[in-house]
RNA sequence: GUCGCAGUAGCUCAGCUGGAUAGAGCAACGGUCUUCUAAACCGUAGGUCAGGCGUUCGAAUCGCCUCUGCGACACCA
């Protein structure tokens, strides 16, 4: 593979030299920084650390190190006040940053750290016969976007649909399906009239308990597999699970695997059996829990009193499940940040039972969706409604496109991608653990830092690309040396960091905010240079203008997000 | 009450895990399309980084305290 040369170790290394060795190249490499001004070179090393030991004013030590320092690496190196500052050369560096991206294209910033590992995500996770809400948006969007990220990092990533398939509420739905429903309107809009059936049940069983007991009777059918109990339940599955699959293929996300609540049914009793000869499981207030006092939390409620399990016992048998059929290194769970204090409990309750990837449990927190501050919930009808939010979005951007591009061939597919593109893009672009205040018209945004922003940089580059025939370049003579494409240029060696950051912090917002800065260095390079001119550099403005292409096309595809060539 | 997360421009958010004069977008005001797509670009204005104390050569960033908001605190998921 093309090795890229670090510029930040070269400086380090000269440095260490330099001050014969006082501090280790290790310690240089950790305190070189990259100033915020490109006037104040490429990469600085502040002297501070040094004025200690030398017994100089840092000002004084920056001055000294410029003449012993070996400067024929470099541009330029001069002292700043306390600082040492490096110009690195443009033309070298330009050319192979961006040989190396030609070469590469869509693999540019792939690195091998997961070694292949299995981590499996747990996410998105609809309930059955529920509408999708703009919470499952955020678990599907980040879930899908950090599988993406941790492949490009060597990982090899399952996503998981951890369906809300099981409970009593199927009791409650059966009931209400068998009183008043319709097998035709439940064909035609399943969560349409499933949902009204639900709330047509909870509206009357507050005058008429004898529902109630109907509900928990279908239930206990279904649980002992009573073949119309089991008939209904499996259909309402089917027909929602297409439904949300139609939602699943406009977001562009797929899962590999669909193993809800109901798939660990036959698998309960074996946890129990487990914590049981592991001596975990105790008796507390007529229900059996795991303790878990030493690490101050509150005992896990494995089962309830009634001998019924609970959500953990499920999540205990999902991991278990897990850590027998992939064995993965990290077993990832993509839920609102609310749950932390639960999730803390299923990873000790683990940890307890000595389980391989108990270490690897981490919960993947994201901040909660409110209107006007208060929490959506279905019962109190302050719910917003996925598709709907979709629909308009796609709208929207068709509407745009008839504006702006009336001509474009295929406006629907583009209108989709833009659309749907706005409303992930604005879901990844701030860090995850950021509440969101639900407001349409926030969401409905296509200028500024949004996704049709950074879609559209790329729609020039591409654009550009066509009108100067760049496919009859092979790019083999890069050489670029102006100050308008260096900020570009920088941004595009450091792609590589960005995708492990992303990695590391299993953070999509990182990648969203890198795409919205090239974009941004992109579109100001566009607008104060002429691309196409035909001189001496043409060629290689055109190879700068396919990098950014690549990489804008490669970031979009981390979050999920569509980049059309045109729009 | 205890624990967790958050508090940066009117609004939404960055600030690279301690460094140079705190930055963007939106909204406001003004400028730029006979030339590569104006979903763009340029400019003006806007700040007690919630408050206090501490650590440090140096703090929006680290620690402690206070205030405010949100969330969680065993038979829901």
């Amino acid at each position: 593979m093309y090795k890229i040369m670090n510029y930040k170790l070269l400086v380090a290394t000269e440095v260490a030299k330099a001050v014969d060795n006082i501090l280790s190249e290790e310690d240089i490499y950790k305190k070189i920084e990259r100033p915020k001004s490109s006037d104040m070179g490429d990469l600085a090393f502040p002297a501070f650390m040094l004025s200690k030991s030398l017994k100089k004013a840092p000002q004084e030590i920056a001055g000294e190190l410029i003449n012993k320092i070996d400067t024929s690496k470099f541009e330029k190196v001069e002292a700043v006040g306390p600082y040492v500052n490096f110009f690195l050369d443009k033309n070298s560096f330009s050319s192979e940053v961006i040989t190396n991206v030609l070469k590469e294209e869509n693999n540019y910033g792939n690195n091998s750290d997961g070694e292949n590992g299995n981590v499996t995500i747990d996410m998105s996770s609809p309930n059955i016969a529920k509408p999708m809400s703009m919470g499952h948006l955020r678990s599907t969007v980040i879930g899908n976007s950090i599988a993406k990220i941790l492949e490009k990092n060597g990982y090899n990533p399952i996503k998981d649909n951890h369906l809300g398939d099981w409970g009593t509420q199927f009791g409650k739905l059966i009931t209400a399906y068998l009183k008043w429903g319709n097998e035709e309107d439940v064909r035609r809009d399943p969560i349409h009239y499933l949902v009204e059936y639900y709330v047509k049940f909870h509206k009357l069983d507050k005058e008429q308990p004898e529902l109630d007991d109907e509900a928990r009777d279908w239930f206990k059918k279904l649980e002992n597999g009573n073949e119309e109990a089991v008939r209904l339940w499996k259909w309402f599955r089917e027909v929602s699970l297409e439904a949300f699959n139609e939602t699943y293929k406009t977001l562009g996300v797929d899962f590999d695997t669909y193993n809800g609540e109901a798939f660990y049914n036959d698998k309960l009793q074996e946890v129990v059996d487990i914590l049981k000869d592991d001596n975990l499981l105790v008796e507390s207030r007529g229900a059996q829990v795991v303790n878990l006092d030493e690490y101050d939390l509150n005992p896990a409620l494995i089962l309830k009193s009634d001998g019924a399990s609970l959500y953990i016992t499920r999540d205990i048998a999902a991991a278990l499940y897990r850590d027998r059929t992939y064995k993965p290194v990290k077993n990832l769970y993509v839920v609102g940040s609310e749950q932390t204090y639960y999730f803390n409990q299923l990873k000790k309750v683990l940890e307890k039972m000595n389980l391989d990837s108990a270490k690897g449990v981490e919960h993947v927190p994201f901040g909660l969706i409110t209107v006007d501050g208060k929490k959506l919930s279905t019962r109190s009808g302050r719910i917003i409604l996925l598709n709907d939010v979709l629909n308009e979005s796609i709208d929207l951007a068709k509407k745009q496109i008839d504006e702006k591009n009336p001509e474009l061939p295929n406006k629907d597919e583009v209108a989709k991608e833009v659309g749907v593109g706005a409303i992930i893009f604005g879901d990844l672009k701030s860090e995850r653990i950021n509440n969101i205040d639900f407001v349409l018209e926030d969401q409905l945004k296509f200028e500024g830092e949004t996704g049709p922003y950074v879609q559209y940089a790329r729609v020039r580059a591409e654009s550009i690309l066509k009108k100067g025939h760049a496919d009859k370049y092979n790019f083999s003579d890069v050489s670029l040396d102006n100050k308008q494409s260096w900020a570009t240029i920088k941004l595009i060696q450091s792609f590589p960091d960005i995708v492990k950051e992303a990695s590391e912090n299993l953070e999509p917002s990182v990648i969203a905010k890198y795409s919205l800065r090239l974009a941004k260095a992109f579109n100001k390079y566009y607008a104060n240079e002429r691309i196409l001119d035909d001189n001496d550099e043409l060629e290689s403005r055109l190879a700068l203008v396919k990098s950014v292409s690549i990489i804008l096309k490669e970031s979009l595809r981390l979050l999920g997000v569509k980049s059309p060539d045109e729009m």
